[in-house]
DNA sequence: TATAGACCTTCCAGTTACTGGAATGTCAAT
DNA sequence: ATTGACATTCCAGTAACTGGAAGGTCTATA
């Protein structure tokens, strides 16, 4: 199987799968004769655990982790369980940051509609009000 | 002013504010004899709109723009405000990918624990419900 | 047989907004 | 004279890709 067809059966580029296996996250395919990579369904499956674990916004380290563990034929359940409770903290903790940020937007822009839009220099001018918060 | 007063000034690192001279967000201050910096209160003042414009997670780009207009003496606030209205969606838009996220990974926590953890390539695996995602 | 085009390869550079560290210079106080 | 806290520049690294150049390979068609 070339690249194009384990990229189609993942949903991930080529050039990201080629990053994935530069980094360490996939192992080095063998060759055809030709040259170009020969991939499998063991490389299918593997890419597809990265491809899940990445929508969850695991970091490709803990990514690592993980197969390092499967490839030792240790369960990763257990150390997969503990990054997504981390990640989920985490996660819930970026929400309550952005929704603080995304109210404050929401004031700053309705203060600066009732100020001139002209006024450089002035007291007025919303780019005070951003430098002073 | 040195560089660490500047610092002080806008809670700003002066590794940062280095960074931000050499990347045009700040003018390049006039030098001491000894080749140091000598920052004033105009500089406190430009620092601080970059800071806030930054605490609203404005890019470095965007503030580029906006200083831009206010260096030709145009006012920038309507400019800001469009900014400021366009990053209150993103960050909207932003939550909401996130929540979706949270709540995935909670559900997959939950389901997770129901699982032997030591089922490596059984189908009882977490990792599946990963890559089957 | 020539050539077009759709693949494949590697390698290098760029993205964002910094941060860390090395090597070196300056200044004030003891 | 030396110590310590500053200052300077420059180079490299971060995360996770993405884009592009230069070149090799395969298949089909004129």
């Amino acid at each position: 199987m070339k690249i194009q067809e384990l990229s189609k059966a993942t949903g991930v580029s080529t050039k990201t799968i080629r990053f994935y296996e530069e980094s360490g996250v996939l192992p080095s395919p063998i060759r055809k004769p030709n040259g170009y990579r020969d991939n499998d369904q063991t490389d299918i499956n593997r890419l597809r655990l990265v491809a899940g674990a990445r929508r969850l916004d695991l970091s490709l380290d803990d990514i690592r982790e993980i197969l390092a563990l499967r490839d030792k034929h240790e369960a990763p359940c257990r150390t997969l369980l503990n990054q997504i409770q981390q990640k989920t903290e985490e996660v819930a903790e970026r929400i309550i940051v952005l929704q603080r940020l995304e109210a404050e937007l929401r004031d700053l822009h309705a203060l600066g509609l009732t100020f001139p839009t002209d006024d450089v220099d002035g007291k007025n001018c919303v780019c005070h009000l951003v430098s002073e918060m």
